[in-house]
RNA sequence: CGGGGUGUAGCGCAGCUUGGUAGCGCGCAUGGUUUGGGACCAUGAGGCCCCGGGUUCAAAUCCCGGCGCCCCGACCA
C-alpha cells in the first residue's frame, strides 16, 4: 500500500474528546473515527489490526475444536422471552418493532439464538460435545460509553458456545478455553490475569474474567502475589481470622451518648472494631434486609445481592429506616423481631460483640450469636480490601484496576432448560445440554494493546497485530532515491511482507513522525546519503538506533528482524 | 440517572466578563523555493459561532429551554 492512496490521515493533535492514551493514539494514527457516543468506524489501518487479532482468535478457537458460524444481529423477542431475559435485562438491550409490529431486539449476546440452533440440530448424545463461535458485531446501549474503544456500544465480539453431555464434560473443557484465551492475549502482546468473577446477567455456575492490569481499567481486582489467587472485587474472598474473640458474657445495655459509628463506639467502650457488630439496613427488591457483619469489615453489595438472590440491593436512607421502626446509628438484630436478617460468616465466630441496642444513645455489650440474636441467612458478604489477608494463604492482598478483555462462563443448563435444548442419552433418557459461553472483545483487545505498547511518539505494534510490518520511506526526491525505494517496495511485497510505502511529497520530518505514530515494527529509509554508501537504513520501532544495511541484503535483514519480533509473541 | 465540564472552519483554540456583523495556529488548494525529525514565501478556499425561543436598533456574546460530546459516580456480558 502507498501512503498517497491510503484512506484516512494522521492528526497532529488529538481531538479534545480523547483522554486515554489508546484513544488519543488510535484517533491520531487514523485507525478509527467516532460516529456517535460509543460508535466508531474503523479506517483501513484500524481494520487491519482488527483482522489480525481475529486471525489469531480463529486459530486458537479452531485449535480447541471450535467451528466458526455466524448468527443474526436481529432477533425476535420470543426467544428472549423464553429465556426470561426480555424481562430481566434493562434498557441496554435495544428493542424495536418491525413493520408488522413484532418485537425485535438487537443482539447484545447470543445465548438464546445459539440455544435455539442447538435444540433444532441436536437430538442425540452422539452429536455432543461441540463448540461453535462467531466474530460478530454486537450492540449494547451502555449507559456510559467511555475511553474510545475501551467501552463502546457497538463492538466486534468473538463469542463462543460449548455444548456438553454433563457438567463434568464442561468442567474438563472449560480450562482449554481459558488456555486459548491466555494464548490469544499473549500472541497479541498482552499479559492478562485470569480472575474469578460474578456471573452477572449470564447466570450459571462459575465465571472468570481475563483482565489487563491497567489504571485505565473499570474493574477492581484483588490479587495475591504469593499463591496466585486473583478475583474481581465483586466476588473476592478474604481471610477472616477472628482478631481476638471474647467469650460471651452477660448481655448488658450501656449508655453510649452520640456514638453512632463503629470507631466511636469501639473507642468509647475500649474494644477493637472487630469486637463490635455492624448492622446495615438494605432494600433488596421490595424487602427490607438487615445485614450484620463484624465491625472491622465492610459489606460487599454484590455478594449480598447474590446471597439474597436478588438483582441488586441499595442502602436504605436514614429517614426510610426510621419510618420502618429502626433507630439509625443504633440498629442491631439483638432483640428485634419481624425483620429479615442476614449475617456475614464472620459473625457467628466472633464471640461476644458490642451491638446496637435499637434505642438512641445505647448499645449492648456481650452480645453473642445464637444466644442473643440469629440471622435467617449466613454467608460471605464481606468486601475484600487492599491488605486484607488472602483466604488461601494469608498473605496481604493487592488491589489493582483492570480492563476486562474477555470472560468465560459455565452456563450449565440455564438456557438449555429454558429453551428446551435436550438430547437423548445412551439409555434413552432426555437431558438438557450443558452449556458454556466465552466472550472476547476484539476492539477492546486492540485498545488494550495500544494502552500497553506505546511511547511518547506513538504506537509500538507487536508484529503479530501490526497493520503493516514495514514503513518504507524516502528522504529527498532524487530519481535514484525514488527508484531504489520503488524497487525495495516491490521486492518486499514479493516476499509477502506487508509494507506501507510513504510516497508522499512531504518533508522527511513528517514521514519520520508518522512512522513513529503508526508504529509498524520496522522502518526502512532510502536516502541519497545512504544510497551513496550502497545502503538502506533499517530501524526497529522499539529501538532508538538505526542500522545501515547493504542494499542487496535489506530484504533478508528485514525478514530476520521481523522473525525476531515475532518470536517474542509465540506461545507453546 | 446524579455531579462536573464543554460545544466557534477538518483538528487545537481565542473572542463572550463590558452586545456593534468572527479571528489565530495547524491542516487544505494553487504557484515557487525546499528535503535526515512535523520547512519557507506568496495567493486562496473554507463558518446556520450546537439547536429553538426571548431581550435589544443590534446577540457568538445577555436570559430561558432543549440537544450533542467528555470526565467522575451509579450501572455494566
Amino acid at each position: 500500500m502507498r501512503s498517497s492512496t491510503l484512506f484516512g490521515r494522521t492528526l497532529r493533535e488529538a481531538p479534545a474528546e480523547a483522554e486515554l492514551v489508546s484513544h488519543r493514539l488510535m484517533l491520531r494514527a487514523g485507525l478509527m473515527r467516532r460516529l456517535a457516543a460509543g460508535i466508531y468506524s474503523y479506517l483501513p489501518l484500524g481494520w487491519r489490526v482488527m483482522r489480525n487479532i481475529e486471525a489469531i482468535i480463529r486459530e486458537e478457537m479452531d485449535a480447541i475444536g471450535g467451528q466458526e458460524i455466524n448468527m443474526p444481529v436481529v432477533h425476535p423477542a420470543e426467544i428472549w422471552q423464553e429465556s426470561g431475559r426480555w424481562y430481566e435485562v434493562g434498557p441496554e438491550l435495544a428493542r424495536f418493532k418491525d413493520r408488522g409490529g413484532r418485537d425485535l431486539v438487537l443482539g447484545m449476546t447470543h445465548e438464546e439464538v445459539v440455544t435455539d440452533l442447538a435444540r433444532r440440530e441436536v437430538d442425540s448424545h452422539r452429536q455432543l460435545p461441540f463448540m461453535v463461535y462467531q466474530l460478530q458485531t454486537k450492540f449494547r446501549d451502555e449507559p456510559r460509553p467511555r475511553g474510545g474503544l475501551i467501552r463502546v456500544r457497538e463492538f466486534v465480539m468473538k463469542d463462543a458456545y460449548s455444548f456438553h453431555h454433563h457438567q463434568e464434560g464442561l468442567d474438563a473443557y472449560y480450562p482449554q478455553v481459558c488456555r486459548a484465551y491466555i494464548n490469544i492475549c499473549r500472541r497479541s502482546g498482552l499479559d492478562v490475569v485470569m480472575v474469578a468473577s460474578d456471573v452477572g446477567m449470564m447466570g450459571g455456575t462459575g465465571a472468570h474474567e481475563f483482565m489487563l492490569v491497567s489504571e485505565a481499567g473499570e474493574d477492581t481486582l484483588l490479587i495475591c502475589s504469593q499463591c496466585g489467587y486473583a478475583a474481581n472485587r465483586e466476588v473476592a474472598v478474604l481471610g477472616k481470622t477472628p482478631a481476638s474473640p471474647v467469650a460471651t458474657g452477660e448481655l448488658r445495655a450501656v449508655e453510649t451518648p452520640g456514638m453512632r459509628d463503629i470507631p466511636g463506639v469501639a473507642a468509647f467502650l475500649g474494644v477493637t472494631p472487630s469486637q463490635t457488630l455492624k448492622t446495615l439496613v438494605f432494600v433488596a427488591g421490595d424487602q427490607l434486609v438487615l445485614a450484620c457483619i463484624r465491625g472491622d469489615l465492610e459489606v460487599n453489595e454484590r455478594k449480598l445481592a447474590n446471597l439474597l438472590k436478588v438483582a441488586e440491593t441499595r442502602l436504605a436512607g436514614e429517614a426510610e429506616a426510621r419510618s420502618l421502626g429502626l433507630v439509625p446509628g443504633y440498629v442491631s438484630p439483638v432483640g428485634l423481631t419481624g425483620y429479615r436478617i442476614v449475617a456475614d460468616d464472620s459473625v457467628p465466630k466472633a464471640g461476644a460483640l458490642v451491638a446496637g441496642a435499637n434505642r438512641e444513645d445505647h448499645h449492648f455489650t456481650g452480645a453473642g450469636y445464637g444466644r442473643d440474636f440469629v440471622a435467617g441467612l449466613v454467608g460471605d458478604i464481606a468486601a475484600a480490601r487492599a491488605q486484607d489477608p488472602c483466604a488461601s494463604c494469608g498473605n496481604g492482598l493487592e488491589m489493582t484496576r483492570g480492563i476486562e478483555v474477555g470472560n468465560t462462563f459455565k452456563l450449565g443448563v440455564k438456557y438449555s432448560r429454558a429453551l428446551k435444548a435436550v438430547y437423548l442419552d445412551a439409555a434413552g433418557q432426555e437431558l438438557p445440554v450443558v452449556m458454556g459461553c466465552y466472550g472476547l472483545g476484539v476492539g477492546r483487545l486492540a485498545a488494550c494493546i495500544v494502552e500497553k505498547h506505546h511511547d511518547e511518539r506513538g504506537i509500538i505494534w507487536p508484529v503479530t497485530v501490526a497493520p503493516y510490518h514495514v514503513y518504507l520511506m524516502t528522504v529527498g526526491d532524487e530519481e535514484e532515491v525514488v527508484l531504489a525505494a520503488q524497487d525495495l517496495y516491490t521486492e518486499l511485497q514479493a516476499h509477502g511482507i506487508p509494507v506501507l510505502y510513504d510516497d508522499r511529497e512531504v518533508s522527511a520530518g513528517v514521514k519520520f513522525n508518522d512512522a513513529d505514530l503508526l508504529g509498524f515494527p520496522v522502518r526502512a529509509t532510502v536516502s541519497k546519503r545512504n544510497l551513496r554508501a550502497g545502503a538502506v537504513e533499517v530501524k526497529r520501532r522499539r529501538d532508538t538506533e538505526a542500522f545501515r544495511v547493504p542494499v542487496d541484503s535489506v530484504v533478508d535483514s528485514i525478514e530476520q528482524t521481523l522473525a525476531q519480533e515475532a518470536a517474542a509473541y509465540t506461545v507453546r
